[in-house]
DNA sequence: TCACATGTTGACCAAATGGTCAGGAACATA
DNA sequence: TATGTTCCTGACCATTTGGTCAACATGTGA
């Protein structure tokens, strides 16, 4: 950074650089306390701190910390849609619940930030999410639901309980972001490399295709 | 000091049922508290109201918002260690997986709250629990990794990683405590009832025994 | 009855909370 | 240079935070 008076503390050249990144610091510093300590326990000090910022300035950009609280949960959720593709029965089971899990996977390895403020906020009751998952999650959910029963139907699985199914797929890779802490002191790495979220998503995959039953398409 | 030579000889009674109450109230109102908001969202305030007394009432019971906390976890591992028994080489291993997703499907059902609690502190970095993580429960996992790789050797189950699939297990019953809110807004119910709970556990005991190849220890 | 330990709580405190605002700083255009 | 707009932040505010404490209440054994 250009430091050209030593009397003015933040000699910001003004620009959009400048603007988007500070947006960037508050909103990366945000999620990552968020994440960690909720929504009421998070304090607009803290985020400051965290993004290198007078609190002030924190508030000047994102309004309140409501606002800016709500706009990282849209980001996530966001990201989440991204992954979030359409399915028909004439795809092949194997290959979408694969698919499936390596996204899941890898959405989990890339923001587990994000992840973790997911977490909070369903854990402390879901107050500003409830919409979402009433609504545009839930009926995402029932169109899957329904390939997996057809799927089913044409005996290209077995006939589990499709919701339990995606639950058990969300859950056990959420874990590996949300439950960190405990992974790594379990297993008493520093942290997953690349390598072991591979190994972990063949484990997934492996299991839940061949617990589901899943058949090759046209055996 | 005199004080303390009187209070010990002569075991005083007191009004030990209110004593008791009050107790309960304070340890039930926090770990709803605390799960909810987190260590540092939650507010010793909130949870006296919760429990129906004055704030000083509280911390003159529990001595302080640390102390509280550090008690509930306590009591949430003790729990927890209860339904972890030892198990060997000889034993069946779809007998002892299929008690193992049971009884942890039973302790989340039983204590979402303090399942909740537990989820927070690993989500906020488990400051209060590392300890435990790398001590008493990384042995656990380890010793029961030890077995399952045994059954793998003994062709008894498929030769999977078991430090995954003790992860699987965990995350996918933690998952109906920790994403209460998630599974009611997705389900549309408004609590998982006995039948539910039924249905979740044998889905994910099929998934888990079908997933790892678990065949009958005999015959 | 008394003496004394324990139970209870309102009043209080310093620190931290989210948020506001006046006023200066930095720019773009004229 | 002058003017207007946007950016930035220290000082400030009412409220809440965890915790203390003195004062009073209550029960117990003598």
């Amino acid at each position: 950074m250009s430091q050209e008076n030593a009397a003015t503390k933040t000699p910001v050249k003004r620009n959009e650089a400048t603007r988007a990144r500070n947006e960037q610091a508050i909103l990366t510093a945000a999620e990552c306390i968020f994440a960690r300590h909720g929504y009421r326990g998070a304090s607009v000090q803290a985020i400051a701190e965290a993004a290198g910022l007078p609190k002030s300035n924190v508030l000047y950009y994102m309004g309140s910390k409501q606002a800016l609280y709500v706009r990282l949960l849209a980001r996530m959720m966001k990201r989440w849609n991204a992954l979030l593709d359409d399915i028909s029965v004439e795809d092949d089971p194997a290959e979408v619940l694969t698919a499936f899990i390596r996204r899941k996977m890898e959405l989990s390895r890339r923001h587990p930030e994000g992840s973790r403020l997911f977490a909070a906020e369903i854990l402390g009751g879901a107050p500003f999410l409830q919409e979402y998952l009433r609504g545009e999650l839930r009926e995402w959910v029932e169109d899957r639901a329904r390939v997996f029963e057809q799927w089913a139907e044409r005996g290209l699985m077995d006939p589990v309980n499709p919701t339990w199914l995606i639950f058990l797929i969300w859950s056990s890779t959420q874990h590996y972001a949300d439950f960190e802490a405990q992974v790594l002191g379990i297993t008493g790495k520093d942290a997953l490399d690349d390598d072991d979220t591979e190994e972990i998503t063949a484990f997934l995959t492996r299991i839940v295709l061949k617990g589901c039953g899943v058949r090759a398409k046209r055996g």
